[in-house]
DNA sequence: AGCACGCCGACT
DNA sequence: GTCGGCGTGCTC
């Protein structure tokens, strides 16, 4: 018996970031647990909190302890597994209990409370708070004084009153029915009721129907049914919608004949006594194929599988090859569901009605119950790193999470990231190799182009001739092409050649780009826009014209090239909506589009088998990136880009344009030599002290007011290097000067950071570090935000 | 975060 | 005299 539990308390505040002691009354004692939701008086106000551990002993210093009011939840909405994952997230990440905790929590929440007056009361309470449902938020309000909630509370305490709380979004979904249940409803109608006629003699031909389907048939209301039923012609009554369980569902084994390579690698993922796997497969070398059976083996075990994919590749045919194999056991989680979506499959999940979870990177905080696998495939991904509080990254993550559940992991990728390639060296992960490509396809022909040679020859066109061939001739043989660029719009910017004036965002530091089919120029940082002026706003010059390239302009000169060519673009511009993306998708699959244009989001494990041709127009873009990780996100994008080539009966080729032709990430790709290239990447990392050799911390100070921001951080600048003096002398940590970010400005908001390096041995000592002097408070005017190994700057 | 307590200016 | 402005400090 626990006469005590923590509570993490959902507010947002730095302040309030940490666990609070409350006392479980006797008639709560069976009810109370870890994991479930509870309602409790916190600083005077009426707050929702989560229970994450129960005692019996409390610390002497707490006084003044209070009780929970009530338990929100029958079962717990939050395993054990995923509060040990939240501490870890938030210590890992320096992120609040909260921000940890709303990762896990189901997405949305519609919360009742039940007053029950139990003796007729003393008047000291308002009694039209109770006797019935009543949202949270209006209780809230009622309630939120000190003496109120004290009164509240004693009377709780004095058994005078009960307190009750659902959270609807729980309950399982009813459906109304309709039925007739008087035949001789004829007699009963006047003759001119013809819309009640109508209702009473479909049910009379359908029997039982729902209530929605009979209103949509006849166009009535649900008025119209109660008026037949104070006529008692009608029954109307309500059903839980059956849960479906599948788990006797599963296809038979597919027929298609693995390679050798596939099997022994599935052999030893099933029967190998290690749990983490890198499995390296060249494009189209079957990878689904084996996490296809992978998955059929962890299933006959009864556990539950997370398999993850970037979130542009969850298109209807890759959540179809999964539902042609495992039926509607599969729940699909990505950031496009509609909310309802969303609910529903996050419900199936905890319901167990499904084993098998889909998604993109929020998926692996799905609320499973017994993980026996989780796969990450693409694991290169940018998109695997979160971009929002807390900055987590699902690799990191997943680590946790399956050594917490003792489960497996799977990494898979054609070009392993150089941080997952070392810890496979290390042993920490064993690496899997598939070099061949199944049904014997051939790598494609890579071609490097030298547009420094291009310009000799006076070619000013931005496809270079070899590229101009090559996309015709795909044309007349009705082959397809894809090109490349990884900037969207149409060009970088616009500027005045005559007083050099460039065109910036008025709240963002940063030069605007110029969209043609908009007819204006916008920000890619905060989504401002304005109209384009013919004539220099400075200097009133003619001259006044947009450089550099995008996306679409890459579309127009295609269309200058083959005007008779179908063609489509792929980019943040064209795929804001829930199915655009998937329209364009689809056409070009069935070869209504013969050219797609598209930045880097294309480059995802995409099956296309008439695509011949494939052209990256400015390697040096994503080569040249102020990044550590240019280099790689080059190797990779040259490997994966060509892997969209020739994957049907066709070989194809792929054309490189770039101003550096002999930088190594372009030659190793080119010649497919990955541990040639991984070899050279890390040496070069551990020479620069970059990750993997040792972490970085990025502290991002933000405010609107610029000086409040540098006053800010040289502050905290000099007190962190005082608190690090020690290691920093033993040369564990190095730190560098406050520096202004490169975008300084974004949404009106100053941006400065303190950048941290160190080993990864003194990473917690760092962190308590940190915390201690930055974050176990919130500060007037000033957001924090940190980033754990930054991906970008 | 959000609520209470506390110390100052302009009102019946 | 007191109503209410928001600055400060605490929340089991």
């Amino acid at each position: 018996m626990n006469y005590y539990c923590d509570v993490i308390i959902g507010n947002k505040s730095r302040n309030t970031d940490q666990a609070y002691t409350y006392q479980v009354s006797d008639h709560l004692g069976n009810q109370v647990d870890i994991g479930k939701r509870v309602l409790v008086n916190f600083n005077n106000g009426l707050m929702i909190g989560l229970v994450v551990s129960l005692k019996e002993t409390i610390d002497g210093n707490i006084r003044n302890i209070k009780s929970i009011m009530a338990v929100i939840d029958n079962e717990p909405i939050i395993s054990q597994q995923n509060i040990a994952l939240a501490y870890w997230i938030r210590e890992h990440y320096l992120s609040r209990f909260n921000d940890a905790f709303n990762l896990m929590y189901r997405p949305l929440s519609k919360i009742e409370i039940f007053i029950k007056d139990e003796k007729s009361s003393d008047g000291s309470f308002d009694l039209s708070l109770t006797g019935k449902w009543l949202g949270f938020e209006q209780i809230r309000k009622e309630l939120n004084h000190k003496r109120l909630l004290d009164n509240f509370d004693r009377l709780i305490a004095d058994g005078s009153l009960s307190v009750f709380t659902r959270d609807l979004s729980f309950e399982s979904k009813t459906i109304e029915y309709v039925e007739l249940t008087d035949s001789e409803y004829l007699k009963k109608l006047r003759i001119n009721s013809h819309k009640q006629k109508r209702i009473l003699d479909l049910l009379n031909i359908e029997g039982k129907m729902t209530t929605k389907t009979l209103c949509d048939e006849t166009k009535s209301t649900v008025k119209d049914l109660e008026a037949l039923q104070s006529k008692n012609l009608i029954h109307r009554y309500t059903e839980e919608n059956p849960a479906i369980r599948h788990n006797s569902f599963l296809k038979p084994l597919s027929t298609i004949s693995l390679t050798e390579e596939q099997n022994s690698i599935i052999n030893s993922i099933v029967k190998s006594e290690n749990k983490r796997f890198l499995i390296h497969g060249v494009t189209g070398s079957g990878k689904t194929e084996i996490y296809l059976r992978v998955i059929e083996e962890v299933l006959k075990a009864n556990k539950t599988i997370i398999y993850m994919v970037p979130e542009i590749s969850l298109t209807p045919q890759t959540i179809n090859r999964f539902k042609q194999r495992f039926g509607e056991r599969i729940a699909v989680l990505h950031s496009k569901l509609a909310v309802s979506q969303r609910n529903e499959e996050w419900r199936k999940i905890y319901a167990q009605e499904s084993d098998i979870i889909i998604g993109a990177r929020s998926a692996v905080f799905a609320p499973v119950k017994n993980l026996g696998i989780v796969i990450i495939d693409e694991s290169h991904e940018e998109s695997y790193k979160s971009s929002s509080v807390p900055k987590y990254d699902t690799i990191e993550v997943s680590e946790k999470l399956t050594s917490l559940w003792d489960a497996k992991l799977i990494l898979g990728t054609a070009t392993p990231s150089s941080e997952s390639y070392l810890k496979g060296m290390r042993n920490e992960y064993e690496i899997m190799t598939l070099t061949k490509r199944v049904n014997q396809l051939k790598m494609p022909e890579i071609n490097i182009i030298d547009m420094r040679e291009e310009l000799d020859r006076g070619n000013k066109n931005i496809f270079s001739l070899a590229l101009q061939d090559a996309i015709i001739n795909a044309f007349k043989n009705k082959e397809q092409s894809i090109l490349f660029l990884n900037r969207r719009g149409y060009s970088s910017f616009m500027s005045c050649r005559s007083c050099g004036y460039v065109v910036k965002c008025k709240r963002c530091d940063i030069s605007m780009t110029y969209h043609q089919n908009k007819g204006r120029l916008i920000c890619h940082y905060c989504g401002a826009s304005q109209k384009i002026t013919v004539k220099c706003p400075e200097c009133d010059s003619q001259y006044f014209k947009t450089f550099g390239l995008g996306t679409e302009r890459i579309e127009e000169e295609a269309r200058k090239l083959i005007p008779d060519a179908r063609i489509s673009r792929v980019d943040l511009d064209t795929t804001s909506t829930r199915n655009s993306f998937e329209r364009i998708y689809n056409s070009f699959k069935k070869g209504e589009t013969d050219i797609l244009v598209g930045t880097q989001m294309l480059a995802k494990g995409l099956h296309f088998p008439n695509v011949t041709v494939v052209g990256i127009v400015s390697a040096d873009l994503t080569m040249n990136l102020p990044f550590y990780t240019a280099s790689e996100k080059s190797y990779q994008l040259v490997t994966q880009v060509s892997g969209r080539a020739g994957r049907g009966n066709k070989s194809g080729s792929v054309f490189v344009q770039t101003y550096d032709p002999d930088h190594y990430s372009l030659v190793y790709s080119k010649n497919n030599d990955f541990k040639a290239f991984v070899k050279r990447e890390l040496s070069l990392r551990k020479e620069f002290r970059y990750p993997p050799y040792i972490d970085i911390i990025n502290i991002t100070v933000l405010s609107k007011k610029e000086d409040i921001a540098q006053n800010f951080v040289i502050e905290k600048h000099k007190e962190i290097r005082m608190g690090l003096n020690d290691l920093i002398s033993k040369r564990k940590v190095l730190m560098y000067p406050p520096m202004n970010n490169s975008i300084y400005k974004i949404n009106n908001k100053y941006r400065v950071s303190i950048i941290i390096k160190y080993k990864k041995g003194v990473s917690s000592e760092i962190k308590n570090c940190l915390r201690k002097i930055l974050l176990n408070r919130s500060y007037k005017e000033i957001d924090i935000s940190i980033d754990i190994n930054p991906t970008s700057i």
